[in-house]
Formats: C-alpha cells, structure tokens, sequence
DNA sequence: CCCTGTGAAATTATTCACAGCA
DNA sequence: TGCTGTGAATAATTTCACAGGG
C-alpha cells in the first residue's frame, strides 16, 4: 500500500460537482462555528451554504461518514475532514504574475490568509513596477520566477496579465514546476497535461446575467 | 402559458452548460476576426475556445443552424447571431456597488466596454470615497441608488462589499430593480426567484486547485 | 469528400425517499 | 423521534458516430 489513505476517501473518487462545493462548506462551517454552536444538521448547513440538504449529504457521503444519526454534524469534525481533503491542513504558497490593477487588488486580498492561502511572491515585467513593495511584499522581475518557485516551495500560481502576455508567463511557471494556475486573463492556456487550470473571466460573468436579462424582458408571451 | 417561438431559438431552450459557454465562442470568434478569416471549422473554433469540437457542435446546434456543411461557420454571421441570444446588441449598463480594491479594479477594468458592458455607476457608503472620482465616473452615496438605477436603465450590478455589508446592498438593489447580481462577496446572498446572482470567490477557486495539488502529491498508486 | 447537425449511448449530477442508527 | 447515509430514479451533460447537405 504505496500512498497512505486516512480512511473512508479516496479523493479520485470525489466527483469535481463536489469538490467545487466543499469550500462553500468548509466557509459556512467557520461561519457557524463563529456563533458558537458545535453541531449542525445537513438542513442547517445546507441554508448556510446554498444549497439543499440532499445533495450537501451526498457531497459529504463522498467523504465518508463523520455525521450523528439524530444529531447533525460535529462543526470542528467536519472542518477539520474537509479541510484535509482539500489539502489545507498545510499551507500553500501562492505566486501571482502581473501587478496591475487586478493583481494589486488580490495582493491585498485578506480573504486569502484567513482561508489557508499566501500570496508568497509577486512578479512583473514592468520596469517601474519591479522593485516596488506591496503589502510587504517585494515585487520581483519575472526572469527570478524559477528561483523563488522553488526557494518557497510554491506550486499554485494565479495570472493576472493582458492576454496577450498569459501564454508565456504560462510557460515560465510550467517550466518553474507551478502545477496549478488560476487565470484571470480572458484567454485559453495551453499547458502540459498534468497541470491544472482554473480561469475566471469577469466579463463572462457579465456575458452570462445579460443572457438572463435578455431572456427575462422577452418575458411575456411571445405568439407564434 | 402558449409561449411558442417562431424562428431558431428558444432562449429558455439553451442548456445552462451551453449559455456558460457562448461567451468563451464569442471571444474566441472575435480573436479570429481579427485575423482576417472569414470562416472557422467547429475544430478550429472549439480549439481556439479551449472546448471539443463535438461540444461545439451540440452548443452551437440550441440556436439554430449556421453553419455552412463542408465549409464551417461564417465568423460575422455567427458572431451577430450568439451576441443576439445573449442579448448583447443593446449595450448594457452596470452598477458596481463598493469602491475597495477590487471595486477600482474593476471599474477600471478596460476588458468590460470592450464586450457590450459598461460600468455606468459606482457607488459605496465610506465618507472618504463618496464624492471621489474613478476613471472618470463619481462614486456616489448608496442612498442615491434607486434614483440612478432607475435613471441610467440599469438592470445588473456588482457587489464588491466586505461580506457583511453584501446582504444589506443585494436589498437596496432589489429594491431599486435590479435583477442581475454578480457577487463578490463570500457570503450566500437571499433574493427573490426572478432575480439572479453569480458568485465569483477568488478563495473558493484556489481551494479547489489546492485538491487538484493535494491528489497530485498523493501520487503514487493506490492499488484498487 | 469535408464538415455540420443530431439522434442515440454513455457518463455525470441531482433529487427522491426511506432504512436504520443514535 | 430526528436526522444521516444511500440505493434507486430522474435529469442534465458530454461524447459518439454517422447521415446527409454543400
């Protein structure tokens, strides 16, 4: 038995819908845990996170079983259970790429340290932005990308460039040993298999409501 | 009731799934504009979308047929039609609601005019910032929000509050007409059924890469 | 032929509904 | 009795594979 598995999960077999949801769970639970309270029925933590009860006790059937008949659900219990399936209990470095408005705005995002994230380095191509301090944090030229990756033992990186520079600083983090990229450049990355990518476009987002939007004011009956 | 529809398609027809993605072909189909062709196989587009081409093909197929057998889809023809079904071709006008670091980022954000929105807006409560001006637009009092809500035909907003102020603004916002919300905020916000909400949280996204790491690390097989 | 459009099959996700334990 | 955990039913999405038009 080559990896060691805790118990109960395999988490090949968490299928992505869940994981996409536990840190919604994992969020509602330290809001809840902040009131006090030390257990909490899957209707209760449901409400808190969004979502309806059945598909939150199919989420944490996924995990194993760490719930009361009766009772409900140990909040440290279940905190603790989901934050080691999501590899929090260890505390994961981050590199962001690109400090311009949006890269700032996230430097200085506290939402990040409370829930197990640091942003350990900052880089940029910018001859007046490079040697500049933010939050504390030196803002690097990107040719030390390779070094600090690995001084910092960093693995998750997040771009927020112009599209056009995405490609490549895609590239010098593959090659730096990144293997998980957030990106915020509304452009397709192309990257070796064993790397993931998340992106986030913010005019998608709007794309998608004024769908909605649209689809609302042709609300009344449209005749044949 | 009788809502029938005449011609091509039924806006309420489109697959969540697919509407997630027509704006990532309609980026993809503006990329290629600019190159000069004037057609694109669904190959040559799915891959340009990132998405495959089968894919492509169903998505494309919920607004009718426009594609020309043999050759592939004509760029401008198909670009006109997914701006129509996303309700694109009226320009749109956005609130954003809390002017910190993100909120600047944001209404600073050039990626927005480009694509049919404009942020035509701002507003946020702190005595300090209401009266300042932002790329050209002033930051108003939340006071004044159904007054310009109602007179700038707005019907989206952005929520960049601190999570405890965000219940508080989606309020005032429904009050005022709003009926699109695209969330910031890590909370869960309560509003009426005929209003959407999007949520995009910059924690959530890297907890789930830091699954995809934590697997990764996992590496070794785990026999059956 | 090439490439679209689409039924049918396979896969994935959600919801139901209830057995069984505390 | 109340609430979890879970099979079974349903729904949504993706993928296959190929008929048929240009």
């Amino acid at each position: 038995m080559p990896t060691e598995l805790p118990a109960g999960a395999d988490p090949r077999d968490i299928p992505d819908a869940t994981v996409s949801r536990l840190p919604e769970y994992l969020h509602a639970l330290h809001t809840l845990a902040e009131t006090g309270i030390a257990t909490v029925s899957s209707e209760g933590l449901a409400v808190a996170a969004g979502v309806n009860s059945a598909k939150l006790r199919k989420d944490l059937s996924h995990l194993g079983s760490y719930g009361i008949r009766g009772v409900g659900y140990d909040i440290a219990v279940l905190t603790t259970q989901i934050s080691d399936v999501l590899g929090l209990r260890q505390h994961r470095a981050v590199a962001l790429v690109g400090v311009g408005h949006l890269g700032q705005a996230l430097a200085g995002y506290g939402g990040f340290a409370n829930r197990g994230f640091g942003i350990a380095a900052l880089f940029d191509i910018a001859e007046d932005r490079v040697g500049t301090v933010l939050n504390g944090l030196p803002v690097r030229h990107l040719d030390e990308l390779a070094e600090v990756v690995s001084a910092e033992g960093i693995s998750i990186a997040v771009i927020t460039t112009p599209p056009l520079a995405a490609q490549r600083v895609a590239d010098s983090l593959v090659r730096a040993g990144v293997t998980s990229i957030l990106n915020f450049a509304p452009c397709v990355l192309d990257v070796p298999g064993n790397v993931d990518v998340r992106k986030v476009d913010l005019a998608v987002e709007l794309q998608i409501l004024s769908f909605h939007e649209h689809r609302k004011s042709r609300n009344g009956k449209v005749a044949t």
